[in-house]
DNA sequence: TATTCTCTTTATAAAATCTTTACATCCGAA
DNA sequence: TTCGGATGTAAAGATTTTATAAAGAGAATA
């Protein structure tokens, strides 16, 4: 199996080199771009297997880098910031962020991430079925089986599972997937949620009243298992 | 390594030559000023890795100093206090005192909070997950687990948490607490944090009655360890 | 046009969480 | 020891959040 390639793009030449060396030493190939643009054009000619994105970077902001990078791009990104900038944080998840450091971060914390995202990086791409308990989710063919059932789902219904199956153990906001299936103007809406998480339940889970799949996470969001 | 660098600011000389001795006998290098204004300079001139100040200096108000020490100094403050003057403790640890320790003081304890505070200086939580023996946080997800099983949190008893979990070590306020969770109309509501700490004692202590991550400083507020 | 399907909206019941109260317990000081 | 302040705990009440059904609105289809 060849290395993995890894994409740095930050702007300070000794953070570049402290994660070269780190990287190297660890059997990874690293590409280096310096500015947001350059490292959308590198990207662009040669996707590289992770990402890793300094969010404060100073020719345009880090997080409209990260906007134009997940329109096409569908790999991991994992995003630094500096420390206290929870916002910062928050979007960068919001926009489609992997996972996220921030600096100073200990190399081993690095590289345990890395591993992580690249290991989701395989599972996503070599199965375009995700399989989880008793259900299928096949996305090339656009089909959800319960039970090697097949289930009928409306698309907005579809696109909710095919959401929260992505995001598997991972809490997501009202707002974020608001945003994500309806767009950025219904962020508001919650009962739209409310209605087709029950909708959801009711076609996939065993027992609707007892969710094992969907799992409500009050005053925040829904997490999937 | 280098020795880590330490500044002691007080007007006691018995108590300079005390720290000195102890300081200097564990391996650390002890910089002395006598009054707070000597400190300001020698801490600008040369930034110690922490600085053991005491809070009651004549010529100006302890806090005073600590104030102005904070707006650029960002590495470890222990100050330090005379018995039964809670309020000034509580004050300094509002102000950005990383710890305290009350006069008198046993050497063995003041190494253990001087070695901590270093400790915290460079690790400064990093990480999107952390983990406290038994206890894995992952901020990215939102989720806790105890022993490697879920644990089901609130969202208040979660972001309680995830503020205990982001400053280890260090004691926080009640006021300090409050005003971060509630906000600033609740400084007063103690009785909400005693509710919600037993909560989240009750959830993720093996046994509440002798917590051993959330730890009681009483007048003063909490540790998380 | 009638039918079907999906989405949006409203209403209401149910569940979860937060707030408040009451009282128990602990601990240091007098 | 007794007292008083601070803390811990349980539980009732209030409030917020969530689940669910169902009616209405549009669009697509036959």
């Amino acid at each position: 199996m060849s290395k993995a390639e890894i994409l740095v793009i930050d702007d300070e030449p000794q953070i570049r080199k402290l994660l070269e060396i780190a990287l190297e030493s660890n059997d990874y190939k690293v590409m280096q771009a310096e500015t947001g643009k350059e490292g959308i054009v590198m990207a662009a000619n040669h996707p590289p297997d992770l990402i890793l994105l300094d969010i404060g970077l100073p020719d345009k902001s880090g997080h409209e880098l990260l906007k134009e990078l997940r329109a096409w791009y569908n790999k991991a990104i994992i995003v630094l910031s500096v420390q206290n900038s929870e916002a910062d944080i928050v979007t960068a998840l919001d926009n489609g962020a992997t996972d996220y450091l921030t600096k100073p971060f200990r190399t081993a914390e690095l590289l345990a991430r890395i591993r992580s995202a690249i290991r989701r990086n395989d599972v996503q791409a070599s199965n375009s079925v995700i399989v989880c308990g008793n259900l299928q989710i096949d996305f090339a063919a656009r089909t959800v089986k319960k039970d090697n059932e097949p289930v009928k789902l409306t698309s907005t219904e579809y696109n909710l599972l095919t959401l929260f199956a992505k995001n598997e153990g991972r809490v997501l906001t009202h707002q974020c997937i608001l945003k994500e299936i309806w767009g950025v103007g219904y962020q508001t809406e919650t009962q739209y949620l409310r209605v087709f998480v029950a909708a959801l339940r009711k076609k996939i889970e065993d027992n609707p009243n007892q969710p094992r799949h969907i799992i409500t996470e009050s005053g925040v969001g829904y997490r999937f298992v």
